[in-house]
DNA sequence: AATGAATGAGGCTTCATTCAT
DNA sequence: CATGAATGAAGCCTCATTCAT
């Protein structure tokens, strides 16, 4: 995410064309998107985008890859590095989607769903590589989950499989991003959170949202 | 949904041009669709299309409102009207949306995940209308499902609010059919209809797929 | 090519788009001139044209069959409609193709080649059915050419085939045209008339510019 | 055309590209090679080009100059220095268009016609300068030719005018080319090179293709 | 109630060309 | 001498929409 220090200019401007176009098509989808406005917000000329991707849906793709790397990252890696507990993994989890919600709605007032799923939904019929790498980021976070429901098991003594555990978060997940959309209402992120930790078997906890600056 | 019975055929027309589009709206979504293309597929002039629907978007609305009826009648209400117990009821809604599933892979080779969704996140931007129509299909849907965690909790005991289970049940919904598209796989909604059960502490019953003809 | 002749309006249009592009392409070849401009010209929207041709190449193919039937039935049809001797017909055919090019030079100042040579070479690799088309084209009028060599044959009684004759004579008239395009002179296609008269046997025969009006 | 043997680093460069050019100009048209292609082609950076040449109708002049001065060398001059009977000359000449045929109908599939032709017809309105060049190679041509034509004239007692026949040779000539492509048959080249000879009286002397490695 | 025909705007892509290194 | 990177203009095509019948 660091762009200043990608080696080559090129790379540089790649990324940064990444970058702006995915913050366009999770806004407003990637129909919606020109690559007239992607190159104008990027500040980009047009033509330097296709020097870079074949067409628009490469660049789709590459978006894709894009919001799925800073999403594990970011999301899953940093919370696993942070903390060592199921609960609290969870819960940052939970937290940090949280907070990005919040966030989301005062910046623009409003709110864009899982940007993954959504290019995935829109894109998924006409590009299979799309979903493809849709599909694979989702397994990655379904280990991630399946790691937390493992422990949970093990601490908690659950007689339930860790695999179908962390599918069953992974999807409340997914329920918890389409909700959101729809209600306008970042509560809904909690709601998923808490009922995940419910069904871990950590029904004390919960997830409050942290004092934000 | 039975046209034939339409007083007028001016309704008969327009009710037969939503269903198409629905269709082919559901399967490439809104924008991969032109109206051409709607045109030729319900056999009818573009111009005709125009005769009913003020623009493409109030088509689109008008197919939301058409899915969500769909919907609501022929898996909540149905399911409610043939079952009285909430496990009954609970299966019988993921037997539907499973058989659904396993249909459409076999007539066209691939899952389309849910339609009002699918516009929903696709025009929620532009079209404040369709977010607000889909959001009014999933409260009813969350009644429903809540109606069922009421009753769950009345005969097993369990200790969460039924309101809270319901969403969450919504929740599971929309993740197993986020799921089941993008792993192509129709299961999924099988492990979501398994997951919703359990967390209502019916653990003993299973989903199976019925025979299909 | 009397257009108003023609049943629909659609196929009005159609053939009207037709004739401004067969102008334009012959004046500038193909890749010089645009779709735009052909739309500019033939005063229809561009969109129009797409309604009637697939696309560029669809609406040269076209061009090239329209070409294809004014020469043959303006020149090649129609003299042997009004002459029957050898010497006629073929005196008339390059008399008419003289006439083409002297208005040309005055008209708009320059000579411009056969239009169907002309596509043909400049399309041919990306566009098989041109090169086709052209082929039959040419066949048609190495037929004609080769009636004229047989009746030249039987009259004068030359000792070569008429076959051979009659490719010669299609070739001197290829060669006719570039020599003329080449050179900015449409003395060439008199040397070519000339030449071929004298090779039927008619060396007292000259093709002699028809007073114009 | 001994590249090598170019004094300056530059001049080889120049003319490299310059070579490859006119390969992809003859194969696939003027407008249907872009400078992108060239650069490819010839392993050279596209900036490369332009330090080179002023556009890219500077580099298609080139282009035309250099296939003019190899086809008047290799062809009409070598032919020349080989032989020195008409008769044996034109035979030459025809075998060595006849030959280059032959080998590129094997080695690419197809027949491209007259590069120099080529690119006059699809440049020669918005480039006079092609033209004009085109026109002067062609005017060498009929040099030859002519020269040709009246050996022949001197051997064999013929009644007509040197100048016509040998713009009549150049003309055959062009329709060689011409009706090759069309019907993308070689042998057109035979037919060509026949009736040439049979014009100027060597109606025994026929062009058979030599064993080619 | 329905249609064939037409249109303006805009989308994606590619081109020839130049700049900075 | 050569290159990686960038650009403005233009090209082809499609779309949603309307008109006249």
């Amino acid at each position: 995410m660091d762009f200043a220090a990608l080696p080559t200019k090129g790379e540089r401007t790649r990324a940064h064309i990444v970058a702006t176009a995915a913050n366009l098509f999770w806004r407003r989808s990637f129909h919606g998107v020109s690559v007239d406005l992607v190159a104008d917000a990027a500040q980009v000329n047009k033509a330097t985008i296709y020097r870079y991707f074949a067409d628009k849906g490469d660049l789709a793709l590459a978006v894709v890859r894009f919001n799925g790397a800073v999403t594990i990252e970011t999301v899953f890696a940093s919370s696993f590095d942070i903390y060592s507990s199921p609960q609290d993994r969870l819960a940052a989890i939970f937290r940090f989607v949280y907070g990005a919600h919040e966030t989301m709605l005062e910046e623009s007032g409003d709110i864009y769903g899982c940007p993954i799923v959504g290019l995935a939904l829109e894109l998924g019929q006409d590009m299979p590589e799309i979903r493809k790498e849709a599909q694979h980021i989702f397994d990655q976070v379904e280990n991630y989950l399946t790691i937390i429901a493992r422990d949970a098991v093990d601490n908690n003594g659950l007689n339930q499989s860790p695999e179908m555990l962390g599918r069953t978060l992974t999807q409340l997940l997914h329920g918890a991003f389409a909700s959101a959309r729809l209600a306008g209402a970042p509560s809904r992120i909690l709601d998923a959170g808490n009922a995940s930790l419910a069904l871990l078997g950590f029904a004390d906890t919960q997830i409050i949202q942290q004092e934000r600056v």
